[in-house]
DNA sequence: AGGTACGAAATCGTATACGATCACTATCGC
DNA sequence: GCGATAGTGATCGTATACGATTTCGTACCT
């Protein structure tokens, strides 16, 4: 199960119809119900989900300013493209952000936080065998999200929630990952817990962590290059 | 004359008197004709600028997602706090990410660009003089948005023109900056552009750039401490 | 046949209207 | 006198309605 990582500042008017209008379009995107390109028709969401069209035109626009739709004046909106510029963007800001919420969160990660990881990520280990990508990637956040459980810094926070969502909104169509990738990557998240416990610099810890998401990244455009 | 800083990409629906409120909203919020904690009242607001209410609701919450107002739901919409911990979250976002993207942007700035910024850094000297901390704080982004003239990365451009925004709103009331802090902030510019010209490593720049927005922070704390 | 102009259908954008919710005040009971 | 409660005004939330704009199909002209 794919789940939208919701932000709990977010949340607050929960109950109108805005707001069920929001999570509802925004679940089906990221669980690619929705794919990229398809066109979100107003009328057609709003009798979907029972309620008029301002509600849903409202959550609309708050997904465009989260990145997950384009609107066009007069013309509407579609699900956010696939543009490789765009997923280079996108992880770009998503490595740095990273590596940030992961050097500041890893003074506050305990040891049974770290033992939490370490069980996630072996068990993204066993998701090499029986090839299972919708698993992994969503173990892959996880595994993440435990290591940020305590991080100081809610806005940087977001803002890595954003990345991800707009990620996986992507995720099921053209940027399948590269199989090789994913098990350096068990073997990166192994070296990450290591570095926190053995309580590296902060430079450190955050250089491991932009690296861990930027190979991703290098892995995508040399496998696209050929 | 402050600016809000408009991002190319969001301009996209310009015309539409939804645009049109958002535009409004957010130029008074930034140059502080409603400061924090004001109330934004949907009906004022509209008859006001002479349209609807529905226009308006959608504008304020296009602003709440960029955290320039807070909403709060059967009450209305405030403009966002002085809350000295958003102030700190805000200030250690904005280090992150303008160090990114000025090491980003580094290598695409020519010499050219260069003398324009140190110009406008000498300018920023001049206003240390006859103190006009308003044009100062105006020049302080036009000579970063020199530098990120050519950033690659859109993203991360759009998150530092978010965090000033936010900045520019808490400006003129609480926040004023620290006299001593400026001048050394202009020594720093003029470091950053030798640091620049002289082809230092990204990793160099990018923690320079961070250092020169978190010394900002720093000087705040050390001074609201006592 | 190809291109253009027109018209209809679909969809968007916003005004208006009304029910729902909240804050605030005044009154009642203790 | 003080706390609880009902009433009132203000504001929000959303449904409905209608004008504006775009898109697409069709007929017409060259």
């Amino acid at each position: 199960m794919t789940e939208t990582v919701t932000e709990p500042s977010a949340a607050a008017a929960a109950g109108s119809k805005s707001e069920q209008a929001y999570q509802a379009v925004k679940a089906r995107i990221v669980e690619g119900t929705y794919s990229p390109g398809y066109r979100l028709v107003l009328g057609s969401i709003a009798k979907d989900l029972g309620v008029s069209v301002v509600p849903v035109r409202e959550a609309i626009r708050r997904l465009e300013a989260e990145g997950l739709v384009t609107f066009e004046r007069n013309v509407g909106a579609t699900v956010a493209g696939i543009d490789p510029t765009e997923y280079l963007y996108t992880m770009q800001t998503l490595s740095i952000v990273e590596g940030a919420a992961t050097a500041l969160s890893a003074p506050l990660v305990d040891s049974v936080a770290i033992a939490r990881a370490r069980a996630v990520n072996e068990e993204m280990r066993e998701c090499l065998h029986h090839f299972d990508p919708v698993r992994f990637t969503q173990l892959n956040q996880d595994f993440h999200s435990i290591l940020f459980e305590h991080c100081p810094n809610p806005h940087i926070l977001d803002l890595v929630h954003r990345g991800w969502n707009r990620l996986a909104a992507l995720r099921s169509s053209t940027f399948r990952f590269v199989p090789g990738r994913a098990h350096e990557s068990v073997n990166e998240h192994e070296a990450l817990l290591q570095l926190i416990e053995s309580g590296a610099t902060a430079d450190e810890i955050e250089k491991a962590a932009r690296l861990h998401r930027s190979a991703t990244l290098d892995a995508y455009l040399a496998q696209s290059k050929q």
